[in-house]
DNA sequence: CAGTATCCAGTCTGATACTG
DNA sequence: CAGTATCAGACTGGATACTG
């Protein structure tokens, strides 16, 4: 089981995936580019700052595309590449499972939180 | 879309899904119930307050569960309950993806650094 | 509009040492 | 064996203010 072995790439990929931003990002461009401010209002609290720091990550990593138009006011467009397309099949997997499941895994919360308060008092 | 909203739950599932080393964890015990040490071998570099920590998460969010044997030497053995189990094919797409696209992503974040050396200098 | 600059609190992670 | 306790460093995410 490769993905096992600490040195193995798919923790790097997973763990892009699992940071805070990411998969909201990526699934606020599924359905075509987006300006930032309107990114910024469809994934929600996130800040200018944090949204940039995201962007750049998922650049990087050749998910994202930003393209930078030459006006007044500044116009900037992000889109998902060809690579971040492909990475929607899985993550709609995913989301099915979480969004199935999601009850669940909160009763199951509650009930720990309540075992707690039990032995606390 | 209701996994952009800020108070979606689906965001909890995701953000569990993409600590450290839950999904590791969880692939470790894909294949049937391991004890701690059995445990931490094979999912390599971790600490035993860490991995404890992933675990007891798990188990709160009902992922995966404990039994202590009263014996000595302790016994103590950790599966993934059926809502575990369940979890286990979107994650198989996922690290489908990865093993399939890692190569990708490490080449564009090459390319990425060899740009930002190209600008310092 | 699309960011950057600064600062800060909290979290995550790990090293190390110890225990029933 | 299966943890817990303590400490510390790195990193994250966010609040706030500012800019071409």
């Amino acid at each position: 089981m490769d993905v096992l072995r600490p040195d193995c790439p798919s923790r790097v990929v997973m763990q892009r995936i699992g940071e805070r931003w990411s998969m909201f990002v990526i699934l606020a461009l599924a359905h075509g580019p987006l300006r930032f401010t309107a990114l910024k209002a469809r994934v929600g609290v996130v800040t200018s700052k944090v949204l940039t720091e995201t962007l750049r990550a998922l650049e990087a990593d050749g998910l994202v595309s930003r393209r930078a138009y030459d006006e007044s006011p500044p116009r900037v467009e992000y889109e998902l590449t060809p690579l971040g397309v492909s990475l929607l099949e899985p993550m709609a997997a995913m989301r099915a499972w979480a969004e199935a499941h999601v009850p669940e895994v909160l009763a199951s919360r509650e009930r720990h939180l309540d075992a707690l308060d039990a032995v606390h008092g």
